[in-house]
RNA sequence: GUGGGUAUAGCUCAGUUGGUUAGAGCAUCGGAUUGUGGUUCCGGGGGUCGAGGGUUCGAAUCCCUUUACCCACC
């Protein structure tokens, strides 16, 4: 499923054979949380962005409108009607990032849902049920997402823990896909390798979890606050025990440098919400360094958001029009900065596929990771 | 013309029996955001309290004069 075409240091190139297409590596997966990128972008501007895969999340949508009204009307394939790779992620997060009253057990976890309160439970055996039932192509393991800082000893239970569940993701997935109703019958799961900021536990769940042999596995539980030195120093634990015939995904990240300097150190897959976020917010990511359209200096400024981007909005409308949507609260000024911060991340991806391709990556990160990180 | 009311930040307004450096929301200006609760969070600047005079240790607050606007009546 995952060739490896070729390296440049750490750095690799390769593709990824999904029943939905190829995926060319590395690649930003676009996140849609709810089914949709935020911003009110459709499966269309999806391909305008220049998306390859789409991700998905298993706790919104068991939430609404329901993974069985989803798997009733042929999955979230048809449902969204993207008919590219699918990626789900599977709740373990969510549990981490939204609940606020979370009770965590060998069976799974127990927390208030963030849209009414409800109290609701969810194990690896819940988030399979449900992944299995939306049809994506990569489903993602149900993991522990532990706080940071933590104390190492729970942190090491933590991780064993998680890899329990992990086992127990892979025996559910195997059974649900038994099942004659299955959406998606080449639908695999990725593991997801966690520790915190603990290098030597880190590297020993990675060789846990490795010897599973799953079609993928995942960086967990980084960028949750610690420096960015820290998460660099994660991946260089980690990614040494990933098999390298495999896909690497770092979960989360990042900034256009975090994701050139985690390209560098091996890693073939990512996502973040980030450059939407930060679209809806007017903070703008360009060729030459990041802007804030917000700021009072782009009031009647006529140049397109960035002079060397071929997206909808640079193609077409100025810096000042665009600043004028977003102030008055026109839904277009949203739009067009989330399609051009998608299409910017997704463009970056390509430029370093080709950088990689054509050997010359140690420039382009020398390059690159300092003007991306500027504001201007 | 007569009577009444109002006047405080760009806007809408708080401001206790007169008592620290006159506040809020919105707007404005700047920042944040990393497996997304879609208008969020943090911070900055901005006021001769309509004007002038008086009382008082001290006035946005009390008194007088005046100006503008609003309402009612003639």
């Amino acid at each position: 499923m995952f060739e490896l075409k070729k390296q440049q240091g750490g750095a690799r190139l390769g593709t990824y054979t999904t029943t939905h297409g190829e995926i060319q590596t590395p690649v930003f997966m676009n996140v849609g949380t709810q089914g949709a990128i935020k911003g009110a972008l459709s499966a269309e501007d999806l391909s305008t962005v220049g998306a390859q895969v789409l991700l998905c999340n298993t706790y919104h949508l068991h939430l609404r409108p329901g993974e069985e009204t989803i798997h009733s009307l042929g999955g979230l394939h048809s449902f969204t009607t993207w008919d590219g790779p699918i990626l789900t992620d599977s709740g373990g997060f969510q549990v981490f990032s939204l609940a606020k009253l979370r009770n965590i057990k060998e069976e799974g976890v127990t927390f208030n849902a963030h849209t009414d309160g409800h109290r609701l439970f969810m194990g690896p055996e819940e988030s399979m049920k449900i992944q299995w039932a939306l049809g994506s192509d990569i489903a993602m393991a149900f993991d522990e997402c532990v706080e940071n800082p933590a104390p190492y000893e729970y942190v090491e239970a933590s991780i064993n823990r998680t890899y329990r569940w992990l086992k127990r993701c892979d025996e559910a997935m195997q059974q649900l896909k038994s099942r004659e109703d299955t959406v998606n019958p080449q639908q695999v799961l990725w593991g997801i390798n966690q520790g915190g900021t603990y290098a030597a536990l880190r590297e020993r769940h990675m060789k846990m979890i490795a010897e599973l042999d799953l079609p993928g596995y995942s960086i967990g539980g980084l960028s949750v606050g610690e420096p960015a030195e820290v998460m660099y120093e994660m991946i260089d634990a980690v990614a040494p025990h990933m098999p390298k015939n495999k896909p690497r995904y770092l979960m989360g990240v990042g900034t256009p440098e975090n994701i050139i300097e985690a390209v560098a150190r091996g890693i073939d897959f990512f996502d973040c919400v980030m450059p939407a976020r930060n679209a809806r917010h007017g903070h703008v990511f360009t060729s030459k360094g990041i802007i804030n359209i917000n700021n009072a200096k782009y009031i009647s400024d006529s140049a397109p958001l960035d002079e060397n981007c071929d997206c909808p909005a640079c193609r077409r409308f100025s810096r000042a029009y665009i600043r004028h949507l977003l102030k008055a609260g026109e839904m277009l000024g949203m739009r067009l900065l989330v399609m051009h911060n998608l299409y910017f991340y997704n463009k970056l991806m390509a430029d370093i596929r080709a950088a990689i391709a054509e050997d010359r990556f140690d420039s382009f990160r020398r390059e690159k990771t300092q003007v991306f990180s500027q504001r201007i």
